[in-house]
DNA sequence: TCAAAAGTGTTCCGAATACACCCATGC
DNA sequence: GCATGGGTGTATTCGGAACACTTTTGA
């Protein structure tokens, strides 16, 4: 096998190993949160291959480019979102996943309180758009499973990253936070024994503020306490939710 | 960035991006378990770059290879393994990583019955050895940042997946197997709790056989019940065996 | 009989569960 | 008042933690 490597020479006379013709893509999956859907940023391509169709943001990584970098740039690039931590979770590297050629691609994911972002298309990107992840359109390349790769990673990652505070907006009520958390687990909790459990952690700071113009009685409002967070972490403590569902 | 591609034509006159000059190759953390011994297995490169150095048997994948295809054969090509169940745990692809270019490298990992499996140097392996993964000699590349991550995977997935029976010969004690979770994790459990908990799960099948040539009384032998697992696991049963280091 | 490890039983405690119930607001 | 969702309290159950204890073997 690699004794048989056919070797190329390039323009500025490098030789290089038949392998060396790889491309590598980083391919985003941004997740998002709102009225209860657990969303995802898609962009409409407007450039070949797959034309026209919906795909998740990524490009092709170049040469001098970290992949953390490109994953970064090309997710700023396209949708002009910014500093947004993202999270690898998987590579795709099917020989036949890309029409020109050899590409592989790294799947990073992340998760953004949608309401602090304004996503603007650009590029190649036609338009953009949240998609609930239950209401997919079809998707470019193998998007489709990469996409329900990164569904399965963020359901799990709930159970040692605070997922909850990471999608919603600075100041949450608790119904809300369960909400989500039955959105994104596909099941109900008990809502007594959410609020122990949630309010046990010590993670959440009461704020002196209630919700407005709603017609019912109004809830508190939470904020995430991230230094807490931070020091129980590095004590080895797991945020882990989960509850029966009821 | 992609407006700036530079076109190289190669020998057959295929035209290609600049950016698909990458090099893919996959590495393979192969875990196993002997005598209290966490191990992991190793070759000693006996080709440049890195000739002389211990390293994770590793190749560059080539262009109509799907990467699961890569992870196995190259393994089988270094050490004689053979269908072995690896699962691709990070990618890791700075730019300077590879001396000879831009290689990418998708990381698996494995866990073996070391008992049952003889590996054999070949290729451009010299040697071959399992190494206590507390004594890990300096590794080629990155190697040892790999490895590392490569680890706490493992031990992150002790939750979510029988690692103890897959470490384990077919047939074991209940103290083997506390052995191995208790060097896993890095902590001591209760003997009596364990059991319980162990037990409990309904995954062991005692065997009619107790332990030979022990000069104390001779435990009994248990074996995994593969088939109970996975119908437990289908209904969404994760393997929990934390218990509080005693 | 002793050492060493196998193996069992029991109490205690805290956390999860399954509820019932009260509270504040707009209409 | 009443509908609606916010918010609280409590008895019960279950499983983990702690620890004492018995059993079987070889030497």
């Amino acid at each position: 096998m690699s004794e048989s490597n056919k070797y190329f020479i390039s323009e500025n006379n490098v030789p290089f190993k038949q392998e060396f013709q790889f491309g590598l893509s980083v391919d985003c999956v941004v997740f998002g949160y709102q009225e209860g859907q657990v969303r995802v940023l898609l962009i409409e391509r407007n450039a070949d291959p797959y034309k026209g169709s919906w795909a998740l943001p990524g490009d092709l990584v170049s040469l001098n480019e970290d992949l953390e970098h490109a994953a970064n740039s090309v997710l700023n690039k396209l949708t002009g979102l910014k500093d947004i931590f993202m999270e690898q979770f998987h590579t795709f590297g099917s020989v036949n996943r890309h029409p020109a050629g050899r590409v592989a691609t790294v799947a990073y994911y992340s998760l953004v309180k949608s309401s602090n972002y304004h996503p603007v298309a650009s590029a190649w990107a036609s338009s953009i758009q949240w998609f609930d992840i239950r209401e997919l359109p079809d998707l470019a390349f193998d998007h489709k499973v990469i996409l329900e790769k990164g569904i399965r990673t963020l359901q799990r990652s709930v159970q040692y990253r605070p997922v909850g505070f990471e999608l919603l907006p600075l100041k949450f009520t608790l119904s809300e936070l369960q909400a989500l958390y039955e959105a994104l687990l596909g099941f109900k909790f008990d809502k007594p024994n959410f609020r122990k459990k949630i309010l046990g952690m010590n993670l959440l700071t009461s704020l002196d503020e209630v919700q407005e113009n709603v017609w019912h009685r109004p809830a508190k409002l939470y904020k995430f306490d991230e230094g807490r967070y931070r020091s129980l972490r590095d004590v080895g403590f797991t945020f882990d939710i989960t509850l029966k569902s009821s």
